[in-house]
DNA sequence: ATGACTAGGTCACCTAGA
């Protein structure tokens, strides 16, 4: 099974690219960020004639995501709120669509679009903190059901100064700060696993590139979109890549998809 | 220290992204 993540900053924007992509690299599932479309203007008649059933959760104009799917998708859930009932703040938060999950194969998949926070000033941070307590107090919920687990998405954090091509630049800003690398490595806990650092350990690997100052000719990027796994996928994952020639195409989002193969032990097998 | 690009929305400058 292979699942992906891709910020596409606008569905609209970016559908024939996210068809091609779809046709060239076969992912059985794909989370999208970014969306920026409410829900009745989500392009789903072209991509299910592509084959992939969808559940989407969007608004107008900011965030969105969607689960794209060729294998049928069960139990969706939408927003923090679906396992934090009571959960004052998991409501609130409710109200930026970021949050989507639905089981697949009896692995549950959660696409996130964490905030970015602008600015370690700016109230836009203490509301990416609170997201990720909120999304650590869900993910408490979201252990105990006992899934395997595929976590992933736009997570607006470089977790280690390899995970970034300036780092002294950067240094303690938006999206490298202690506080915000602390929140996310509560989330990821000791049971699950970045699977890009599974198979690679080296610096120079990026999933975005600023638009700006010349940032993709120049190879300045961040490794910020991340696929995170239980332990009982970590036995299976067979690989996980930055589909970093997506972010070369003409009128490119500015992200880059990531992938990763898990083998289902009867492909493993055969190949043996 | 700031801005650069891109997208959406109300409409030609603004917010937001990262």
């Amino acid at each position: 099974m292979r699942i992906a993540t891709w910020n596409v900053n606008s569905i609209r924007s970016r559908q024939e690219h996210l068809l091609r992509w779809l046709a060239a690299a076969q992912p059985d599932v794909l989370g999208l960020q970014e969306t920026k479309v409410e829900d009745g203007l989500f392009p789903q008649a072209a991509i299910e004639a592509a084959g992939y059933e969808t559940a989407i959760s969007g608004q107008k104009s900011y965030n969105g995501v969607a689960l794209l799917s060729r294998l049928p998708l069960e139990d969706v859930r939408i927003g923090f709120a679906a396992l934090l009932p009571g959960d004052q703040e998991a409501e609130q938060l409710g109200e930026q669509k970021r949050v989507i999950s639905a089981s697949v194969e009896g692995v549950r998949i959660l696409n996130l679009y964490v905030p970015n926070g602008s600015d370690l000033k700016s109230d836009k941070y203490n509301y990416k903190l609170a997201w990720l307590n909120c999304l650590n107090r869900y993910l408490t919920v979201q252990r105990q059901q006992g899934e395997p687990l595929c976590m992933m998405g736009d997570f607006n954090i470089a977790l280690e100064d390899i995970d970034l091509a300036n780092p002294s630049r950067h240094n303690g800003g938006i999206m490298a700060s202690a506080p915000e690398r602390q929140a996310l490595r509560a989330c990821i806990g000791t049971d699950l696993e970045d699977a890009f650092r599974l198979f690679e350990t080296e610096a120079g690997h990026w999933s975005w590139w600023d638009y700006r100052s010349g940032a993709w000719d120049r190879d300045q990027g961040w490794r910020i979109d991340h696929i995170y796994i239980s332990e009982e996928l970590q036995q299976l994952a067979m690989g996980c890549m930055i589909h970093k020639s997506e972010r070369g195409e003409l009128k490119p989002s500015d992200h880059a998809p990531v992938s990763i193969d898990i083998g289902d032990g009867a492909e493993e097998e055969d190949n043996f």
